[in-house]
DNA sequence: ATATAGCCTAAACCTAACTTTAGGTCAAGT
DNA sequence: ACTTGACCTAAAGTTAGGTTTAGGCTATAT
């Protein structure tokens, strides 16, 4: 059993931030003694839990949603896991769009390194594609720099 | 030349956002005809390095310092560069970070299919390392989930 | 002529996820 | 005896990034 601090060390999580979770029903199973809250490898798992969801996009409401489920027992598995199913879908978006936005980055600091080399932008900025580093060229495609974004047919 | 209701539907970006965008300083070069503001190129691409630097997770108020910088001309070129170069590295950590996500978030789809299958997770709870599907054993180890999130040694 | 659509502003409002503040309990060390 | 450190609560405050509201102008279609 540890302590709110030893927790707070543990998973480097401020102290109120775990304060919060708890006011917020994300502790369910969560013990005290005397007033003082005493997490276990229940509340560890608990927050390890809570974390990836966290980055995966879930917002607190839902994750507390989560936590409800998970005290139902056996009826909620097929929801639990439609729930990860879901939030595993949406981190893969979220890293496509992380790898566009990356090939932008990428051509962007091509651009600006050549800037600082010309000390103008004037010839890059009329630049042909054709003379674009092969790399670099496969960047600006796949960035959608080119297109116009919406392309509104 | 766009109207601000033709670029938002351009962009997908609501007209708030986009007057919002204005007022915080992000379109230094736009003109006005009798009040009403005109888009142009240089607007369209301030967008669209606005969204790339947006979803590198860019503040706005950075986002107007570095448009400033564009006002300024070649003497910031370097400074330019160095901001998409520091970008580059946020992305490409937060895609690893998304990366270990993933495989936490492929576990747990894996545990909870077990345990609609089996109707119990009790003996998936007790299961060991060994006995998971080799993909699920990898993902398991990557994912941060058995360790103690911070080797306090 | 009048209604509709699209533009404008300033200022108030909103939401999530915390964080800070103010005030209080309790056990251990000096 | 008293100070320190670790815990507690409720409630107010904070921040970013918008969105909504209220009020007003102007051009075109009916």
């Amino acid at each position: 059993m540890y302590t709110i601090g030893e927790i707070s060390k543990m998973f480097n999580l401020p102290i109120s931030t775990l304060r919060y979770y708890d006011k917020q029903g994300l502790f369910p199973f969560i013990k005290r003694k005397s007033g003082i809250r005493e997490f276990g490898d229940q509340e560890i798992e608990t927050i390890k839990v809570i974390e990836c969801l966290k980055k995966s996009g879930l917002e607190i409401k839902r994750i507390k949603i989560f936590m409800k489920w998970c005290m139902e027992g056996k009826s909620t598995y097929l929801k639990r896991k439609e729930l990860f199913v879901e939030q595993k879908a949406r981190v893969e978006e979220e890293i496509k769009r992380m790898n566009q936005v990356l090939s932008v980055l990428r051509y962007k600091c091509w651009y600006y390194q050549k800037a600082c080399e010309l000390g103008d932008e004037k010839k890059l900025k009329k630049m042909d594609l054709s003379e674009l580093p092969d790399d670099i060229r496969k960047d600006y495609l796949s960035s959608g720099l080119n297109s116009l974004v919406k392309n509104t047919k």
